[in-house]
DNA sequence: TAAATATATTCGAATATTCTAATATATATG
DNA sequence: CATATATATTAGAATATTCGAATATATTTA
């Protein structure tokens, strides 16, 4: 498999490396968006949600529409919330062992 | 949902987030290998695929197993390759897309 | 067109990641 | 025990990421 492949994947990947992004990907799981509603449901500043949400839209991973002074963002493909749920479940299995290993 | 459940999501993910270790991963999907054939398989140095495995196995990502010299590397979860596989899906539709557009 | 609202961009300091060079450790074998 | 083999660790320069402060832009409405 090519290097040039992984190198793609691993910037497409960096999208999930970031816990901000994390929250506005899951947040963005049963549909479109607004920037301000993104800001109101997590706490984090405008600027901040801005700056993750156009790292994310360059790295195709959601989309946006503007309508009047609004404008909405959604993910570009749902199976990108597959892979956070595949994610999600080997982390907490994880979490369960580490869990059981204490009790011991 | 947790910030802080976030953060471990972020950086399990960090793992993906470089081609090196994606690399490994990909190698590893068939079952476990040795450090001197992952580096046999990738042509990378064997201190970085060393370093990088070090990383994978603080992150719960792969487990080892020493038997005389050798020691052998699996992943921890085969979830983990399912998570891998979405993501590449993911990266080859966009690809795909962009083909489509450049064709217009 | 001026003001209000929603969103984006730029800059820079703090922090984190990556690779290479050098070296260390663990095990097996003569 | 000395040597060879397999693997791990450390240090540090180069590079990348992150966030907040300040500011800019786009759209609507009075």
């Amino acid at each position: 498999m090519k290097k040039e492949l992984y190198q793609m994947h691993a910037d497409m990947c960096k999208v999930f490396s970031n816990c901000v992004r994390l929250e506005i990907l899951n947040l963005l799981r049963e549909g479109e968006l607004t920037v301000s509603k993104l800001v109101d449901k997590s706490g984090l500043t405008q600027v901040n949600i801005s700056q993750h949400l156009s790292i994310m839209k360059s790295k195709g991973m959601v989309t946006s529409k503007r309508k009047g002074l609004n404008i909405y963002y959604k993910l570009s493909n749902p199976k990108i919330i597959k892979a956070f749920d595949i994610i999600r479940e080997v982390l907490s299995e994880r979490l369960t062992e580490n869990k059981k290993l204490l009790g011991k």
